[in-house]
DNA sequence: CAATCATATGAATACATGCTCATATGTTAT
DNA sequence: ATAACATATGAGCATGTATTCATATGATTG
């Protein structure tokens, strides 16, 4: 309890409302799980995964059809895969020479969802 | 009906399960809107920015008083802030030199409580 | 009006990232 | 085995972006 602190003082190095920022502080995760959570809406801010997110929320798909889906180099797409694949949105199956994937995740369609609300002009 | 179509057949420039591509095809959203839910979501994929919108989950806080819960340079704080304003998140109210930032969103919370679920190791 | 303070903005820089090209891996068929 | 095919991977390039520094704007106070 110094004597630097009450309701309204100087800013630049110190706080205006330091209360506030007490109580926030409090209430907010730890930086790990907040660095995690910007992880994984990277992997969702980007066109190319929207997409193969999107397209597999209707059907699974081997990387051929994908590819064709959305107009790109087989080597994009299967990179791409690779990225949603280690944030574990999709998972993938073997058969033959082919590779299916599919959605490997209950949270990405509620995401999507209140995404596209928000985008809807609110 | 051509004769090139089928269940099977090449890969490369054609296509494996024609069904499925179409039925995708039909089901996808528009290029516009697939674009802006990646523009969206780009904006939730970067630390500080998550770091701001849990801290307004909390309470409205002005731009001083980020800046010292952050850590960070007063000019970073700015520059994300107006980045989350552009994109309808955060909405802003001045009182004297002070500026006071708030949520402008119902989404995301519900957003972020569903990627938390998603980190939490599934 | 001059000084101080809170915030915003522009330029520069350092770093991340998505795509392409070339090639590797692994599978099926001849 | 060899060829054809589906997918994966690494290097390189071009673009995007988060931060900092310096400074501008706008408001309050003396």
């Amino acid at each position: 309890m110094g004597d630097e602190q009450g309701s309204i003082e100087r800013c630049s190095f110190n706080v205006v409302h330091k209360d506030v920022v007490e109580l926030v502080k409090k209430k907010m995760p730890g930086d790990e799980c907040l660095f995690d959570l910007a992880e994984l809406f990277k992997v969702f801010g980007d066109t190319t995964r929207v997409k193969i997110l999107f397209a597999l929320f209707t059907a699974e798909m081997c990387v051929c059809d994908i590819t064709a889906l959305l107009g790109l180099t087989q080597s994009a797409v299967s990179h791409q895969l690779r990225v949603l694949k280690q944030a574990r949105l999709v998972k993938c199956r073997k058969e033959g020479k082919m590779v299916y994937y599919s959605l490997d995740d209950e949270h990405v369609k509620q995401i999507f969802d209140q995404g596209l609300a928000h985008i809807s002009h609110k």
